[in-house]
DNA sequence: TACATATTATGAAGGTCGACATACCGATTT
DNA sequence: AAATCGGTATGTCGACCTTCATAATATGTA
């Protein structure tokens, strides 16, 4: 047979990269194998499920990227409040390298496709849930009461996200400056009610 | 001439529905056209831009009709905390009630194409802008410095964002109640760094 | 009142691009 | 040497955005 080669895992980077910036439906079947150097035929060979298929696998290995970036964040820091702010720096200084074209990985094709795709709406939910457990693991590791790090973990995912969203639509690292601001307070436990 | 109709507010309506809903590149045009009754050959005599510009419209009819959900809500409020948990209960009603399918009208929009378009970039940043802009209007009325304020009304819109985000890919509103807890407590004022 | 004209509105057709299926090639194994 | 399996190239069908020729109505003029 022919050589196990890697233009499966090369299509699924590039396909990856582009969700990332453009968004699902934005996004050409035809620029992935470009962009991966894949020839155009191999893509049903690979993935016979198409381009959903394609998509669950990108947003799955997307996924994974984020959640090992959210527990190596942990592991270098020995308290919560630095601990958040290195997750917020590693994703300021991702949008900014990319020229604020590479946010959040998951957020544009979960609200294209959720609705839509059962496939990929589990792909994104998947993904998500396993941030807010990773940043409830780091917050309850750094002495947070475990009730308290989830409610913390949603709460700090939502500002990270919502701070992605307008950073790139402003075209500026402002927001994600601020939210590391918003992150701390979170870090520092919530008030009375 | 023939009769002044309103096909074209229709016509705009279901496009900002649509692309709320399915966002940019998820619409097409005849989509938009059968849902506001529109017969299909009037959309490029009301709109000779084509796409782009129902989608700039589009974002901005939206955009303008959340800036006035935020002003009236201050209206109805007498403190910080209970302006920004109206915003809250509000987008939170408006999902539900549409069962998880319609949350930031210009998010998922913004996200697909701020990016590669000029335009509707710029239609995207007007809308969040005039939110941040509104909200930090309520937070000054409601007795928050001015500096504090502003701050305070990027660091709520991503909150809001991103719960909103959230919320959608769950099918749950649980990251809004969370979402609401998180925005008192910056309701109160931010630390003291 | 009748006609001409400019403006508003419409339906159908065209051309491009996207997803997908199928037919094909080469290498390895028996 | 033949068959099978990993991988590749080409072709087809449909959807989408856009344009254009045409109709309908209102306004201006005689």
């Amino acid at each position: 047979m022919a050589k196990a080669s890697d233009s499966k895992e090369k299509t699924l980077a590039a396909a990856a990269k582009l969700f990332r910036q453009q968004g699902y439906h934005g996004t050409a079947l035809h620029d992935i194998l470009e962009a991966g150097g894949s020839p155009r035929g191999s893509l049903y060979f690979h993935f016979p499920g198409g381009k959903e298929e394609i998509g669950q696998a990108a947003l799955t290995l997307a996924g994974e990227a984020v959640r090992a970036a959210i527990a190596s964040a942990a592991d270098a820091s020995d308290n919560a409040e630095s601990f958040l702010v290195r997750i917020v720096r590693g994703m300021a200084a991702d949008l900014e390298r990319s020229g604020f074209k590479e946010g959040c990985p998951i957020a544009t094709s979960a609200l294209e496709t959720s609705a839509q795709s059962e496939a990929l709406g589990a792909a994104s939910r998947n993904a998500f849930q396993k941030w807010e457990l990773e940043i409830k693991r780091g917050l309850f590791r750094f002495g947070m009461p475990a009730g308290e790090a989830d409610l913390a973990a949603t709460m700090v995912l939502s500002q990270l996200e919502g701070a992605l969203l307008l950073a790139r639509t402003y075209r500026s690292i402002e927001p994600i400056h601020r939210a590391e601001q918003a992150v701390k307070l979170l870090a520092r436990g919530r008030g009375s009610e």
